[in-house]
DNA sequence: GGGCTGTCATACCCGGCAGGTATCACCGTC
DNA sequence: GACGGTGATACCTGCCGGGTATGACAGCCC
């Protein structure tokens, strides 16, 4: 057009397209031009091509090619950490705007124009979830409430790429940075054990009490977590393995409401109390949202 | 391709281009296509197609089409709220690349490879801000510092787009909402008055006493601010003003540093404290931030 | 009511760039 | 020194972003 020469250096040299991030974001997490390419579904060349543009309208070098391979500089670093940021941001108000405008499942064309999408750890506040949906179903033009079983720890994750709204959160297990979020209900842990175990005789135990019991090791839920007990993938493996007196686990003291009656659950003096929060971002101007936060607190 | 109908209704419905939202975003504040076009600096066609194509494959309505001019749906206030903040990540990430490669000002290729921009409201925290950078600058490693002066309540964007990586932010005049921040001081508020004035005798006052003073009225930032007192640019204006006897001003404490002689500061007893934050993006990683975080919180 | 004006949409054309295939340059390994 | 694997280059093609010209339509004014 008008700068025949070095075409994109000067033009634009702060706008990215969420392509060339998307593209940059794979490579940087493959580490690997031809790997990245086929998650794209790209080919290779198209890909490199990107990378270097990019490169050159940054004015920075962002890949550092060695042989065998590729490694990621500062300026890379940096790029990885803030485009996934922005490139949540953008999905984000994408699946919004779907939403807001009734546009998501099936063709439901103006069906519902405010919906409210809450993720919450499966099986985790389950009365007080209960009491906050029912009260908020009272409330006058209430919008729905679609509730959305979130793995563990991920609804930070949801809350920022717009797959949901709002969410509950347990400090301090989940971390509430960058968000809104209103305090709802604070509890202590308990240690679930086999009921004939010798310790289910206390009335009160300590973390370091739990950690280590001869023989009845924790139950973990990922293979990364350390410890020798064994690995479970949900609730009701571990309720049946702590009534078959194989392992013992610690909870918040709601879980209480699904306990066995082979299940003891004792008092921990020492845990940090589980907070559960009410969390949204921080720029949500949603009215729905607003008086769903207006209802949890007069809970 | 694969899908010779409908060709971008299928194709990855929750990615947008940033093409895409700087283009619907300047139709949405111009609300109208014309004017969104020239500012965009391309012609108004292309842009109606492009806003075509994006509702197309949102699958959902962001503009009513009236005679006369454009109004938002629903999901077209969605998506203007949501995309401004997803171009803002986008912008913010290319701005800490930059930086992080150190290539932003003149051609230095490789010279700063960490450096902080630190966003300060102009004269606001003086002492603090100068105890911090010779604290931080103490450090072993301490990376450079660059001191952006911002106006009134900007700090909050220029964290969102890039621009600053860290802010001094006062509660409650700025929100916090979205960041992580660490607090630094707190401090009470002072009415400046003339010297000569009869209130300027009093040990304390309280907001009401010098929101309406007959014949001193409070002065004004910008003219939006309400009331009848004069509207002042910067703090010499202002205490000029003041020591002419022609307008009164509230300041936090440390503003007793840059008291003429002609002024006198009243304890405030009523007026809510303010405190001074360290703030800074909630997903930041940088080390260099973390340090001249510690280095803050062991003032 | 018939121009007139201002709005957004449509029709058509062109150039650049995204993407593909084929190939090269390079290096480590055997 | 042949080979496998890496990313870069060369070249082609088709889509799409962008431009100009024009249309459809509503309100306004005389």
């Amino acid at each position: 057009m008008d700068t025949p020469e070095t075409p994109d250096t000067l033009r634009a040299p702060d706008t990215l397209e969420t392509r060339e991030l998307r593209y940059f974001a794979a490579v940087a997490e493959e580490l690997h031009f031809g790997r990245a390419a086929e998650r794209l579904g790209i080919a290779q060349p198209p890909l490199s091509r990107a990378v270097q543009r990019l490169e050159r309208r940054l004015g920075v070098r962002l890949l550092e090619r060695n042989r065998r391979g590729v490694a990621l500089t500062a300026a890379g670093e940096t790029l990885l950490h803030e485009g996934r940021a922005a490139l949540a941001a953008t999905t984000a108000a994408a699946r919004r705007t779907r939403r807001a405008g009734g546009a998501d499942g099936a063709g439901r064309s103006a069906a519902a124009p405010n919906r409210l999408v809450l993720a919450v750890k499966a099986a985790a506040s389950h009365e007080l979830l209960h009491k906050l949906l029912d009260a908020y179903a009272a409330e006058p033009d209430a919008a729905e409430v679609e509730v959305l079983p979130s793995g563990t720890c991920e609804q930070g994750e949801m809350l920022r790429d717009g797959r949901a709204d709002v969410a509950l959160m347990h400090t301090p297990f989940n971390s509430l940075a960058g968000f809104d979020s209103e305090e709802l209900t604070s509890e202590g842990q308990i240690a679930v054990l086999p009921a004939a175990h010798p310790l289910a005789a206390r009335t009160s135990l300590t973390l370091a009490d739990v950690a280590d019991i001869p023989g009845l090791p924790l139950a973990r839920w990922t293979s990364e977590d350390p410890g020798p007990g064994p690995e479970i993938h949900d609730q009701t493996q571990l309720a049946q393995l702590i009534a078959l007196g194989r392992t013992a686990a610690v909870f918040p003291d709601s879980a209480r409401a699904w306990l066995w009656a082979e299940h003891t659950a004792v008092p921990l003096g020492d845990a940090p109390q589980i907070v559960t929060h009410l969390v949204w971002p921080a720029h949500s101007r949603s009215p729905a949202l607003a008086r769903l936060v207006r209802t949890a607190t007069a809970l």
